[in-house]
Formats: structure tokens, sequence, C-alpha cells
DNA sequence: TTTTTGATAATTTTGTTTAAATAGTCAGTT
DNA sequence: AACTGACTATTTAAACAAAATTATCAAAAA
């Protein structure tokens, strides 16, 4: 699959690493390629050596993010049975996700409107394996017979993954409930598991 | 309750229709006092005789519009007594008034995060109108026995407005969170419509 | 006294230039 | 093949002026 040598591709990850660190702590517009070079003693052409640009070593980094989750997600659903749990699983792994890197997505609130393609590209297959995983709770849940037989799961799992990330702290405040309180987080999970139990009572019958 | 003369009220809904028009055609930024004057062949200093500033005036014709939606809001669900109706009444309204005023609202996606207290305030004045209507309905539909008595109804109602508010694009697009691209509003009416059919029939039993 | 305006002050936005920082290249070394 | 120092090309930031716009106010008109 890859080219390269293994001493290359050793090399490779401990760039992605120390990138990473750099993207995390200081967001992509303040990290430089000297710096990253710098911490690994190494110059930065070496950099341009490995990966093309500054955009592309993002997004290598970004690839290895996206497959560790999806990998921490799967490994999560493999070891679950119940469909409520396995959604409340979803919820609880990308809110991790995504406020251990939220300094690190600083790029995409940057870059607004116009995202490169394989940024998408990327996001789209985390959506896809959620979708497919999820998808296939529902399934076995069918199976059981704990609810109805659904003709596309897919479409079902979409809505219910909006669903879930829309539960705020009581509405009353949004204005900060960009990002909840630590002590919100359980009125917040409440709330989930509420919606989570009407929407599945939906599907019943 | 008003402390200017009738005369005064009257000029100043003039000036709020004529604002309205331009925020609405040409949105916040760039829209200018003088071209607001200038429809109504006034000098710009008038429009100062009325109202503080600019941001005023905003969210003054903001709050006129909010009173409108609420009454609409408030008529359309006298004359329903279907749980169901009375929630697709609420997203059709709600998503007419979104899109109708969708330019006159680029003054919440340009201040993104710092918007005015203001219009926070109207904005959950909105809601809680909302609140007291749909709980309404749905002690009436556990009345009429279609649905099991709910102790809590806004906590039901709270729950499902975050649930449609959490509604997106195919979640491929998360970047736009804050406000939907005009053309995505269709997609996101429609996936609404069948989260509220799920939701109520969890409700039912 | 209330309403209205023209003239003007104050502030914000926009454009322009220049300097500095940073991305990216390449001939040549190890 | 892996790596670097010195170089060029781009991008960002700062500083400033010009233009546009908001906001004020003394005075006129109703």
């Amino acid at each position: 699959m890859s080219s390269g040598s293994d001493q290359q591709d050793i090399k490779r990850e401990k760039i992605l690493d120390a990138a990473y660190q750099r993207f995390l702590h200081y967001g992509y517009s303040k990290t430089t390629m000297n710096e990253i070079a710098g911490d690994l003693s190494l110059s930065k052409a070496l950099l341009y050596y490995y990966f093309p640009d500054k955009s592309q070593l993002y997004i290598a980094v970004m690839r290895k993010l996206a497959g560790e989750y999806v990998q921490d997600l799967q490994n999560r659903l493999d070891r679950l049975d119940d469909l409520k749990q396995a959604f409340a699983a979803q919820i609880d792994l990308k809110h991790n996700f995504i406020v251990k890197n939220y300094n690190f997505f600083d790029f995409f609130r940057v870059n607004e409107q116009n995202l490169p393609d394989t940024i998408w590209e990327i996001i789209t297959e985390i959506y896809q394996a959620e979708l497919v995983l999820l998808s296939a709770a529902i399934k076995a849940e069918a199976d059981k017979g704990a609810i109805k037989p659904i003709g596309n799961p897919e479409q079902i799992v979409d809505l219910l993954l909006d669903a879930l990330h829309g539960v705020r702290v009581s509405a009353v405040s949004f204005k900060k409930a960009m990002f909840p309180q630590k002590e919100h987080l359980d009125e917040i999970h409440a709330k989930r598991l509420l919606l989570l139990d009407i929407f599945i009572k939906g599907l019943t019958y």
C-alpha cells in the first residue's frame, strides 16, 4: 500500500506527532513549519521532503485522528448490544473528540466556507463510518424484535444523530450554550437519554 | 403604555417599515441610514430623533417581527387541536419566518458570537411563547387521551425543540452549524417533519 | 413645544503602501 | 535516499490616508 520504506514511515509518524502537538496547542495559522521542524531538530526543508505543503501535513494529521476516532467507536460498539447504549456511546465519543481537539479544528473555523476537498472527504468518511456502525446497531435491534424493521436505517441514524447533537442546556440560555460547562454535562446527558428513549419508542411497533 | 403621541407612533411605524425593507433586501451592514431616510423623503437626522442609533432601529424591527411571529403562531394553534399538527404548524411557521427574512438575519451571521443582549432577550421571548403554547397543546392531547399524561410538558417541549433545532443538512456539513444556507432549508424542513413524526409516536402509549 | 433639517463632528470602513514573517524551492552535501 | 543552508515567493501585519457612514446639534419650521 504505502510506497516508502519503514524508516520513512517512522519519520513521517514523528513529524505527524510533532505537527499535531503544535496544531493542537496553537492552532493551524499560529503554527509555523519552522517550529515543527525545530521541535524535531530537523530542517524545515525536510518537512517538504515528506509532505508537499503545510496544508497537506495538516490533512495527514487530520486523517490520522479520524482513523483513530472511527477505530475507537468501532471497538466501543463491538462491546455493546443495546441500541440506546450504542447511540449514547457515539455521542460521548464524538463530544470528547471535539472537545479534546478543539484548537486543532481552528483550521475549520478560519477557512469556514472553502475547506479543501480532502478535508470534506475525511469528514464524510467519519460520517459514513458512524452511519454504517449505528445502522448495524439498528438492524440488530430490529432482528431482536425490540423495534420494527426499518426500511432506511441510515436516514434514521442521520436524523437521530442530528437531534441528539441539538440537545443543549435548558434552552432558556442559548447564549453561552456553545460549549457546555462540566456541571451541565449530566443534565445534557439525561436529556439525551430521554430523547433516545422517546425516539426509540417512536420506532417501536 | 407608549409615551409618544399617535402621530409619533405612526411615523415610527413608517420608519420601521422602510428600515425593514432595506434590511431585508440588502442586509444590515449594506443598509445606510441615509438610504432609509431617503426612502421616506426625510432627513437622516430625523431617524435619530426616533431611534437612538442604527442597531436600536434594527432591534426595533426585529422586535416587531418577533411579535408578529408569536401572534401568528398563537392564531394558528388556536384553530388546531391535534398535537402533531400543532408542532407541524410551529415548524412550518418558523421555517417560513426564517426563509422569508433570511437576508434580514445576516446581522446574526455577521455578529456570530457577540449578539447584543437585547437580541437574545427577543429570542428568549419567542422561545418562551413557543414553550407555553406547545405545552398547552401537549396537555390538551393528554386530556383527549391520545397520549399518556405527561408530568412535565415543558420539559418535553424543550427537548423536542432542542432536537428540532439540532437538525442540519445531512451531517456532512457541520461547519455552517450557526446559520444554514438558504438552499438547504427545505431539506432541513423535511427532516424535521420526520423527526416530529417519530417523536410523537414515542409519546404515544 | 414638538418635529425637522443642514451642517458638521466622530467613528468606522476601505484602500494603499511598506515591512516583516512565513511558506515553499533548490543546488549541493552527507 | 535523506537531509540542509541559503535563497525566492507569498502571505500577513502595520501604518497611514481617504472615503464612507454613523451620530450630534444648533437652529429653522410646524
